[in-house]
DNA sequence: AATGAATGAGCTTTCATTCAT
DNA sequence: CATGAATGAAAGCTCATTCAT
């Protein structure tokens, strides 16, 4: 089910984000959300039928905006080199800038609801599920360069090639071990195409 | 605390990580720990002050024992292409052939758990934190090069180009996304390579 | 309070007998019931201070239509053997063909509703709560001939031996366990009349 | 699942009876329970998987102690005119004498509780169920004088007109509304004979 | 007058932790 | 030492009731 966007809907999914994204799914009561979202408990359950509804929904919200902020930037196929390596810098920016929403989604894809998600969707459409919702985009315009410019491997590895560095590197940051410039994240961007192209 | 290497202190470890790397840790109670590995409940407050006691110890166990596994099989500077390429297959067949170990450090690392524990770190010895144990080994040795083999990035940064795919690898191969086989990986490992490398 | 004869009224009142009967009293929302009804929540707390208010007056209505109902078939005393059947007849007819009621009824009786409510109606007029309001019609005409074609007991007992049966066997009718035909009935009836008849 | 002669179990058995008889299922919370039988809350559920596993529970052991209490009266053919007197004199005593059994089963046997276990036995043994359990010895020897001393009616028939009246008596006993004696009771007993014998 | 969104007290249930045996 | 029965704080969730619209 998706966020209806009433404004108090809004509250409760902003106040549920940064209260998970600090303290985890299992450390955040409904009640303290309820608080911190100057509402009533029933309220929620109003919106959503569930605690898993809830952050079901908040998930998908979140890999939502991110499709857009992605696509919106994204002109043609990512098998084209510069083209790879600004997805890459807009991707870090994006989740850089939104560090709750990286830290929910991290915790998300890696706990039972992540999984139930993938599993879900698996059966539906087992191609879709080879890589999250969250990089589909990139996903699909890798996908068109396979044996031409990009290596002829499986997706799901050119996957964690051009994935897999990024999240380490936001989670670095966000952590405070790295300290990003514009010229760093290019060449991290250009590293990563340097890994999957032939 | 690391564990104290008691016969039914090992039983308990081994009963909540696998119980744990396949339900959570919130879907884990201690009472069926208990239960599987044939232990009273109150004999796992023996040995572990809390919950989260057992958490963290397990997780230290199983760095501990990656960094064994590894560092068995490291000869020399990671600077060096061939090495690198081995170790990474090296790290990937670990991870895949111990899936629990996997699923168990993933969720770990996502959690709170996993940050407090960064956290923790980072505040006694901003060195060692600038990685996971996990990949300690990989890290000194990855800093060798340096400016000379391998380009010069910040070391988180190099360490997410390096470590970030195995991991998303990894876990597409235990979701079934990948079948795995030598030639594959070996081109994977180069892959990693070509990322890093000057 | 008696139910107001409101068009909305009704509605709810008979929603509410339709979904209590078969859900219970406490398996039954008042937002269900609105529902139902076709009516906003809110507007059944104008007609009805309360849930229990809303309870007592579905009860006080059943009773009184089943008053009306057996009152317009009753000619004269009951003491009388062929209006005794008749009648035992008419009220076994009348609840197995209003189910609803039955169910109701039979609920409301055996809780702490019904309870208080007889304990209410004790304390204001001990007379009145001889026997259930249902049967005060076959009351007052049994009371007529104890002593002549009707045994000398007590009032209440009279009135288990008359109706303990009927409510008995219209449970068991509803619940499938016997098949009702107009000869076992009538036999039914003069079993109940050989109960009391001196 | 029976109830496990515990000290603490019964204790909660026991604090769960007095209150339900008085109260009601929905107007006894678990805590209370609890707070009455001197036990922590966990403890309950401890012995019992839900709050409605106590309440069947507590319904098996009234029936089987009934059954027992009556079974120990009980000699031979109930189609013979002074047991079939006896038996309705035992019961009648054994209710009064035990009000609180009473009010429980009273309530137990016209909620969904009562209703779902109805329909699980017609389920597994349809013949069994033509009774509730609490009058089963009552019932196998009703039926073999069926045709011969008693009339020929179907069981279901039979039972409502022996057992209706004592449960509604029984009530009225409870409610004040007549005094019970010797004599009184034994006319009582007879008036039930009449319904029922050829 | 009618509505239904909002509320929060109160319920059932779970489970880490204790401690008498 | 080892055990597991006992505990109660805390969680998720429901629903009668209110009141602004």
């Amino acid at each position: 089910m998706s966020i209806e966007e009433t404004d108090k809907c809004r509250a409760v999914a902003n106040a549920a984000l940064e209260l998970i994204a600090e303290q985890g799914f299992h450390g955040t009561p409904i009640s303290q959300i309820a608080k911190h979202a100057g509402v009533g408990v029933g309220s929620i359950f109003r919106y959503f039928a569930d605690k898993d509804e809830l952050i079901h929904a908040i998930h998908a919200r979140l890999e939502e905006k991110l499709h857009l902020a992605l696509t919106a930037e994204i002109g043609g196929d990512l098998a084209n080199r510069e083209l790879f390596i600004q997805l890459v810098q807009a991707l870090v920016r994006h989740l850089v800038g939104n560090p709750l929403v990286f830290k929910f989604l991290e915790q998300y894809l890696n706990s039972p609801y992540g999984i139930e998600k993938m599993r879900e969707k698996f059966l539906e459409d087992a191609d879709a599920c080879l890589c999250s919702d969250r990089e589909k985009p990139f996903f699909n315009l890798l996908s068109a360069g396979r044996g031409k410019t990009i290596k002829d491997l499986p997706v799901a590895m050119i996957h964690s090639l051009a994935f897999g560095p990024v999240i380490f590197l936001v989670r670095d940051i966000l952590a405070g071990f790295v300290e990003l410039n514009d010229d760093l994240l290019l060449q991290f961007g250009e590293s990563g195409w340097d890994s999957i192209k032939i």
